[in-house]
DNA sequence: CTAACTCCCTGATAGC
DNA sequence: TGCTATCAGGGAGTTA
């Protein structure tokens, strides 16, 4: 489900809705997410504290609470947040539920349970950066023409594969790398030591315009993902070749074509992508 | 080292 | 109706 703009529609949504309330108590499903669930950490740190804000960092949610501790989510392929009557019928796939001082639930549900969930304090975060090895942020300085040439230098992996890999850029996922790359009229199998400063340059500039529309659309809603108030997001609509194999492109009237690069579906317009 | 492949898991859909 | 195969937004680990 979701890349970089679902993340920051659902963090953006579940701030002021968190913010200022206190996690009375949690409840865990019998199964356990991609790690088994921090259940110590849980009851010593986030049980009993309060909730000072939401921040997302690639494409995980950070809340940040009192007493120096942090808990992130990773949502994975399925996974999803929302907030509910404490009352309201639990879901299938509800794995985690946090208790509310107002009465309201936090629920994390994840039908594939590839998400996971971890608690860190402030010291652990610096000592053991689960962010270490991340590349930069899309909208950061420092994703730049001049560092993708960069740390492209001597390798041959496809383009479209290099910015979907973490440590290069965060936040890229299988579907904006696709409309990135069209946008930007690059094909996608490219090796990465064929192009230029100018080639990274339109590959920035067109990886940030779509990600900043996306996150304006609420994100894209494929099959099931849906922002912290249980709504569809828009983008889908506005996809130029994810998904669209066989339908004309969009500059050209040419159909979109589907292959598989590292195991992912990938579309592209051959005559407008070089 | 790089790049490709495999696996984690459930559910929707297509084809027989 | 029911079976089987394929595919899905991510990412970690293994293999050649």
């Amino acid at each position: 489900m979701p890349e970089l703009p679902e993340v920051e529609v659902v963090c953006q949504g579940l701030g002021p809705l968190v913010r200022t309330r206190k996690i009375l108590s949690v409840s865990f499903s019998n199964k356990k997410l991609r790690k088994p669930f921090p259940r110590a950490k849980m009851y010593s740190r986030v049980e009993g504290s309060f909730i000072l804000g939401v921040e997302r960092r690639a494409k995980y949610i950070m809340l940040r609470l009192t007493g120096k501790s942090v808990m992130l989510f990773h949502l994975g392929m399925t996974g999803k947040i929302g907030l509910f009557d404490r009352d309201s019928p639990r879901r299938k796939h509800d794995h985690l539920r946090f208790l509310l001082d107002n009465g309201k639930e936090m629920r994390f549900n994840d039908v594939r349970r590839f998400g996971c969930v971890e608690v860190y304090s402030e010291k652990e975060l610096r000592e053991n950066d689960p962010f270490a090895g991340l590349g930069p942020e899309p909208f950061s300085e420092d994703f730049s023409a001049d560092y993708l040439l960069n740390k492209a230098r001597g390798k041959q992996v496809p383009v479209k594969s290099f910015l979907m890999d973490n440590r290069v850029v965060v936040g890229l996922g299988n579907i904006y790398a696709n409309e990135t790359l069209f946008a930007a009229c690059t094909h996608p199998h490219t090796p990465v030591n064929r192009l230029s400063r100018l080639d990274w340059q339109r590959i920035v500039t067109k990886s940030r315009l779509i990600l900043k529309k996306a996150i304006a659309m609420g994100g894209s809603t494929i099959s099931d993902y849906e922002n912290v108030s249980g709504e569809a997001g828009y983008f889908q609509l506005e996809l130029a070749v994810y998904g669209r194999q066989g339908q004309p492109c969009s500059r050209c009237g040419q159909p979109v074509v589907r292959s598989v690069l590292a195991g992912r579906a990938t579309f592209c317009c051959p005559v407008c992508q070089k």
